[in-house]
RNA sequence: UGGGGCGUCGCCAAGUGGUAAGGCACCGGGUUUUGAUCCCGGCAUUCGCAGGUUCGAAUCCUGCCGCCCCAGCCA
């Protein structure tokens, strides 16, 4: 198990809290169990992008694995054809690749079809599972309800010749789609469902994205997924809450079929190269990770996606891993943010601040610092010569001179932001007034002398005086003005379009619908804002993906796919944190 | 009288019988040529509620209350 991406001082992680998942870990290695190995697996089905909820599975399991030395696998659940696509198989690994971790072993959930059957042939002959051919609807009856026992199936009583027979003719592909199915035998009156004489196959003759048409029929989840896991080795399987009532199953499974005593069993794998020993896995459940403002449901995001209400899957204000790639979300800051999240089985949502701290801690210690004026009003510094032009030098970070520093072009003609500049200003103004002073960051101070306004009464330019003794390193230098803006040179800046991005819904809980809206009423037409900016000239050089801040703006990012030399698209990744706006 | 799980600050979350960590958010103050960063300080007499055990309880016991999950031939 190692690490690919680079390891920064920003988001490492303080002491790594000590989570029960973690603790359970500590005693298994103390007492020997597994022999002290780790070993995890991250198993998401193939039938969507991962989201910042798969990212807390994919660093608790990867990041468990690294800590005790240990391996984590990626093994694509992919028991159900039907869902699935080789399109979602490439995405997975290309996002589990950027969030920083690489996988031991590559594996599929279907490379293990054959001993699942010898497995079930096993079950059949010790007399613990049947063939059954009640409909879907009929299992449905005899199962029951939440409060009243089911009945056994009319066929719960065949022997395990005719059993094996059938099963085997399941196989060859005797029988129709949902004609008949193998039950394990269990107890139709537990009052946990999951142990009411649960499928373990069914029929399905579809064409499977990893073994093609091989198999007329596909293994259940709770089968395939505790056989999987001891095929492969894994010794702490971890998953979600929901999972707790399957966990008596996923035991009963592996008590019925005692792998490691029965290696046997498991020989075409061996062959293939694909299991060594199997182990005696345990399930550990923990909490799924919630985030206020956003919706995480694959059924939501793809009908996001499918409703046009956002640019595809790696819109970047999509909590999937390529909308917050695009977004400009350091994957550092994503394992921080989990990491700060903690580990629990309390259902909970987390605030987007957090996420936002943590991207914000990771991007102001990394992101060079640029200025960029997103809503231009030109600026005359009018005792200046009109052909005045001169390169200043900026450092490029307030604190890591490691970063270095450029040249920023600065001439008589500016851009500053509109909203630097107020004729009647607000109480606690600090920026630029008619008669009054600012500091143009590396400049100096300049005093607004006159406002020009064009036949409407819009505001054209601002003509204004520099003190050239302010400057830094000048004796006047040290003078105090209330603030400091940014600018470009009118002359030298590139034109680029900028995308600024909100939260995607205006409510912490878009599924919330006491208040009589669907989760799609609740988005933020707010969400998506582009603009036409002005970038200083060294940003000519950005290439997709850099991170940069635009000084007092907030963190921006070179768009990964749409970014180009000569046609500058940035997306503002988040704003700087702002305690004026919000007095 | 179905089964399983969970209740500690606005949001997360430590704590496992010895007298409530930490993070985020928020509120003050300092530094600052980013109203950023950074620094300092404040922020649960109380752990869902009610009893009980104990010298001592968030931690143990009993009883309530609240929230989440389960009736796919989905995962």
């Amino acid at each position: 198990m190692t690490e690919t991406a680079p390891p920064t001082s920003a988001a490492a992680p303080a002491a790594a809290n000590n989570h029960f998942i973690r603790q359970i870990v500590l005693s298994d290695r103390a007492s020997g169990k597994q022999g002290g190995r780790v070993a995890t697996r991250f198993p998401p089905e193939p039938n969507g992008y991962l989201h910042l909820g798969h990212a807390k599975s994919i660093c608790l399991n990867f990041g468990l694995a690294r800590e005790f030395s240990g391996t984590c696998d990626l093994r694509f659940d992919d028991t159900n054809p039907a869902r699935e696509d080789q399109e979602y198989v490439d995405a997975i690994k290309s996002d589990v690749h950027w969030l920083g971790f690489e996988w031991d072993e590559l594996r599929h959930t279907s490379d293990y079809f054959e001993v699942l059957y010898l497995c079930a042939e096993k079950l059949i002959r010790d007399g613990h599972a049947f063939v059954c051919d009640l409909s879907a609807d009929e299992v449905r009856e005899y199962r029951g309800t939440l409060t009243e026992a089911g009945r056994n199936s009319p066929w719960r009583g065949r022997s395990v010749e005719e059993n094996l027979d059938l099963f085997r003719r399941m196989r060859a592909g005797e029988f129709a789609d949902g004609a008949r199915t193998l039950r394990a035998k269990i107890d139709m009156a537990s009052g946990n469902i999951n142990m009411r004489d649960p499928a373990i196959y069914r029929i399905r003759k579809l064409t499977h994205q990893n073994t093609g048409d091989t198999w007329p029929i596909y293994p259940m989840y709770d089968y395939a997924h505790c056989v999987s896991d001891a095929v492969e080795g894994i010794t702490h399987s971890l998953c979600t809450l929901e999972f707790e009532d399957h966990r008596p199953l996923y035991d009963w499974f592996l008590d019925q079929l005692d792998l490691p005593d029965h290696v046997e069993l498991v020989e075409p794998m061996r062959r293939a190269g694909l299991a060594g020993t199997p182990s005696r896995p345990q399930q550990i459940e923990f909490a799924r990770g919630n985030l206020d403002y956003t919706v995480m449901s694959k059924r939501k995001l793809m009908a996001l996606v499918n409703d046009g209400l956002v640019d595809g899957w790696d819109d970047p204000r999509m909590p999937t891993l390529a909308g917050v790639r695009r977004r400009g979300f350091p994957p550092n800051a994503v394992r921080a943010f989990w990491e700060r999240a903690g580990v629990t089985k309390q259902n909970s949502v987390i605030e987007y601040s957090v996420l936002e701290g943590a991207v914000r801690e990771e991007l102001d210690a990394r992101a060079p610092r640029r200025m960029a004026v997103l809503d231009p009003l030109k600026l005359v510094v009018a005792n200046l010569d009109e052909a005045h032009m001169e390169a200043l030098d900026f450092p490029n970070h307030p604190k890591n001179e490691s970063l270095g520093t450029r040249a920023v072009p600065f001439s008589s003609t500016l851009w500053i932001e509109r909203d630097d500049f107020a004729e009647v200003p607000p109480k606690g103004f600090h920026r630029l007034v008619p008669g009054g002073e600012v500091r143009l960051r590396g400049v100096g101070i300049v005093r607004c002398e006159e406002v020009v306004k064009h036949a409407d009464g819009s505001i054209a330019e601002l003509r204004c005086t520099l003190d050239a003794d302010t400057r830094h390193g000048k004796p006047g230098a040290d003078r105090k003005v209330k603030g400091t803006i940014h600018w470009v040179s009118a002359k030298h800046a590139i034109a680029a379009e900028v995308r600024l991005y909100d939260r995607l819904f205006t409510v912490p809980d878009p599924d919330d619908d006491s208040d009589g809206k669907t989760y799609a009423e609740h988005l933020n037409p707010a969400s998506k804002r582009v603009v036409q900016a002005w970038l200083e000239a060294s940003l000519a050089d950005a290439r997709p993906e850099d991170n940069v801040q635009f000084e007092r703006l907030g963190y921006f990012v070179a768009d990964r796919y749409e970014h180009a030399k000569g046609k500058p698209v940035f997306n503002r990744t988040v704003t700087l944190r702002d305690s004026w706006s919000k007095g």
